[in-house]
DNA sequence: GCGATAAACTGACCGTGGTCAATAATAAAA
DNA sequence: TTTTATTATTGACCACGGTCAGTTTATCGC
């Protein structure tokens, strides 16, 4: 017999990725303790590993709560400078950490389902997915192929590009990300032509 | 003045390697414990630490190697027949541990210079590449893209691919990956046409 | 050969992610 | 309300990756 979930149980997930928020924001997430986590939010830390598997569940159900934010916040690309500036926010969004880029390769698959990462891929896949269908009959797209898996496509590439910026430290970070951009957009021509 | 390299240090770095190696094949990498590579090689385990980063990069190390010897063996594909198993196999190859993808994704760019992740990315796109031109002229191929960028792009869905064939424990991992493989097939031929 | 100096190695120690048997709080049954 | 069953929480504890001051071993100049 399955009892409601308690009131408590939601209050005290809410405080630990409150607790979470405000840390990633101040030393992001490779900077994150569980120890501070349940620090502030008042908890043992048994009941954190009693609400997330692991530290990396946790990390990736807030780097969720980002994206989708994001990603919500894109329009359907019109035309192919619309489709490159949503390209290239998404790479930002995908490249702004190295754990971003590890936690995506983990959660964003079948491993992740339940995360939200994996919605937030559909998301911006279907978002993508109705811009190409719109400007294929315009002949802005060279490639006539079905646009869900031009879209899908198009994610493969952004997170191929965002791997391929992470850096090491005191690298020449904006060179690289520089190059990776390059290859993006070269990639990004190939699939659409143009 | 810097010395030469003393031959023991290369000695003490086989060993760890071997043992690396011989733990890798037994459990996996995520249950390679550097207290055991150690103890098998007979070192303390600041000497690890003063030969690798940290156990990731040790594990980049290993990977490297293997992979290296794995796309060493690929042909250089000659129609779309061969190019599809060569992508097959390198699919394998990525997907077969949950660490794999999780390594290429950081290891894989400048991130991982000198570790070996890198060359053998670039050896791959390489090959794909010298067969890719080789199909262009003899209209196998749709696309008219730089054979270059059409490799690295396909590196891309393939790893794409194999980061979406990742799933939880207990989950059908058959059908997740049958489902990837056929992702990887309908983004290759929107690439390539056909 | 013999110091002097740099490189390699050691192992006790620490920080932090993760476990689990015991306890408290809550919902359902009596 | 009181009892019972289930769920939520606790915190001492462990495992393991990683550090570092100190020691040993090699290479160099003389």
């Amino acid at each position: 017999m399955t009892r409601k979930v308690q009131a408590r149980t939601l209050a005290t997930r809410d405080r630990l990725l409150a607790a979470g928020r405000e840390l990633w924001a101040e030393g992001g997430a490779s900077g994150l303790r569980t120890d501070e986590v349940v620090l502030r939010a008042g908890t043992a830390k048994g009941t954190f590993f009693a609400h997330f598997p692991d530290r990396d569940h946790f990390l990736a159900t807030l780097l969720a709560e980002q994206l989708t934010a994001r990603v919500a916040a894109l329009p359907v690309p019109a035309d192919r400078a619309d489709l490159q500036a949503v390209l290239a926010a998404i790479f930002t969004a995908f490249a702004e950490e190295a754990d971003t880029v590890a936690l995506l390769a983990r959660f964003s698959g079948p491993a992740g389902a339940g995360l939200g990462l994996d919605l937030m891929i559909c998301a911006a896949i279907e978002r993508l997915a109705q811009g190409l269908a719109a400007m294929q009959p315009r002949g802005l797209v060279a490639n006539r192929a079905e646009p869900a898996v031009l879209a899908e496509a198009l994610m493969a590439l952004v997170f191929h590009a965002a791997a391929s910026a992470q850096c090491p430290l005191h690298g020449d970070r904006a060179a690289v990300r520089a190059r990776a951009e390059a290859l993006l957009q070269a990639m990004t021509a190939a699939l659409l032509g143009g």
